[in-house]
DNA sequence: AACATTTTAGACTCATAGTACAAAAGGAGC
DNA sequence: GCTCCTTTTGTACTATGAGTCTAAAATGTT
């Protein structure tokens, strides 16, 4: 990297975490980094930009020291999961991150907010996984509400934490919430309580095509009973291998084309339709019901 | 009030709740108001001063309508509680108020960030005082960390509900952590963790006054069984008077004086430890102890 | 040495918080 | 209607900070 831009992003870095955000000037940052104005503007467009560009990197890194206790291990393992929610708050503590990153995140700069509400994403999916990991499958269903108020409780816990008890190993706090989160996971897999379907995590993460791949398991079952329920129709050979045609043109189509051809797709359907073998099948209106839903997506994404 | 001063405030809540407090200008807030830079001056010392203004009595209402709910009810019902919740988080959408709260407190202003950190320790203390009537004093020792964790909960779980369901009663996610919570009340009395002690509060939130307050029993009992020793020795009715007035003495001058003498204490105590009647006496040190560290709250505050 | 690129310093624009102050407006009492 | 007092206004001013622009200097390349 040019020499320049790395003192740039080093002093920047420094001085961020020092006197936070807003009150680091540029000046500032041209002073401690021994580069003029123009050339700032040469390397960065504005400051938030910088931020961006300095916050990436640590980041990646903090993700990158947490991905790495998992090497080798069980990712069932409660300790390692413990150790690695440690490792991630030891270095925001170390790098002072706490301050700034809320600072960041209700700013009232768009381009900073986004970047700071798409890392907390980014936070819970890692922690809804690693969940998963831990507990299963079959908790799935409650694992995106768990990750969000493991997270919440986790913050607040350290926060007030902090507090009472400052330049503490984050570990206790970690332990702490986190056997609390093991009883909430059996008490919510028993009640069945439910706030928020796993699936808007891709929603959020504008990731639509997560959404298609959520749906797909079900829409290959339907579109397999729609098929056995040709075959054990009582139409000619001819019309079955057409219809079975339809279906797997709309299933091509529909699922692994990177641009469907909607109308197209609807016009077969629509044929399809009207054979009266369908007419009053439940199983029909079904079909149709995914085949929308999943063109709306598919729409949405292109 | 003056109804300039009125109209300022009028127009300041409407515009930070809109646009938020950085990208409020004073210049946009006296356009609105149609009062002048002079008289808004003469007012307010600063913007920070007036969204503190503002900000209070709204704060102010919303605890008030909180506190109207529990009126003719018992402290210990869960639904109240449920509804108290709820009733905050509804005023708090209806007025668009999470992320200009959000922003405040994490600004760079001290005064704002002072401000809005000591709403929200009051928030705990509220919820905390409110625990202890639905769960009973025996759980006390537990409550501070359910109440910081609790908060955190619902915070998180509304922030994310907010996004997938835009407009919705925070009803559902009040009761849903809510829900979680009462399981947590049970698991850690149980277990036995603590991560914050509950005096811890009163720290926070600078009330050194308080800390007295809770030695206070302690300091009673204390004094009482030094009475009884002396009742019981077999020195002179004279020393035992004069043992007796230097017990009372430290007494009302520690817990009950505004400024306490507490040198002059200090000689009294040390005058009362050379009789050998309380040499080796396990009761004196925890006494000596005692006024030493109520002492040492004592003058911090003052 | 000639040419190309990067870097610099500082002048400039624009927006904003807060100060200062003289002039105008608006009462209250007579 | 006049006087005295307070409130209000409008405007000019200082200071700070983001971002633009540019001519000149420094550095690198062939």
């Amino acid at each position: 990297m040019n020499p320049k831009k790395k003192q740039l992003l080093d002093a920047a870095y420094q001085l961020f975490v020092e006197k936070g955000y807003q009150s680091t000037s540029i000046q500032d940052i041209l002073e401690h980094s021994n580069v003029s104005k123009g050339t700032f503007y040469n390397y960065f467009s504005s400051k938030n930009e910088l931020f961006i560009d300095v916050f990436n990197t640590v980041f990646e890194k903090m993700r990158t020291a947490r991905k790495e206790i998992l090497v080798g291990r069980d990712v069932s393992d409660y300790e390692t999961f413990i150790q690695q929610g440690n490792c991630y708050l030891e270095l925001m503590q170390k790098y002072k991150l706490y301050t700034l990153f809320e600072e960041a995140i209700a700013s009232n700069e768009k381009e900073l907010k986004t970047f700071m509400e798409n890392n907390r994403l980014l936070e819970i999916e890692w922690t809804f996984e690693r969940l998963r990991d831990l507990f299963g499958q079959t908790k799935e269903p409650y694992l995106l509400d768990l990750a969000v108020i493991y997270t919440g409780m986790l913050q607040y816990a350290m926060y007030f934490f902090r507090q009472s008890e400052p330049n503490t190993q984050p570990e206790r706090v970690v332990r702490y919430v986190f056997n609390r989160l093991t009883h909430l996971v059996e008490d919510v897999s028993r009640t069945e309580e439910q706030l928020i379907p796993p699936r808007f995590l891709s929603v959020w993460l504008d990731r639509p095509q997560d959404e298609v791949v959520i749906r797909k398991d079900l829409f290959e079952k339907t579109s397999a009973h729609m098929k056995r329920l040709i075959t054990l129709s009582s139409i000619s050979e001819e019309s079955k291998e057409a219809h079975e045609e339809v279906l797997d043109f709309i299933y091509e189509e529909l699922l692994e084309r990177k641009k469907p051809k909607i109308h197209l797709l609807r016009r077969a359907l629509e044929t399809m339709d009207e054979d009266p073998v369908f007419a009053g099948q439940e199983i029909m209106a079904t079909y149709k019901a995914m085949v929308d839903e999943i063109a709306r997506i598919r729409t949405k994404t292109s």
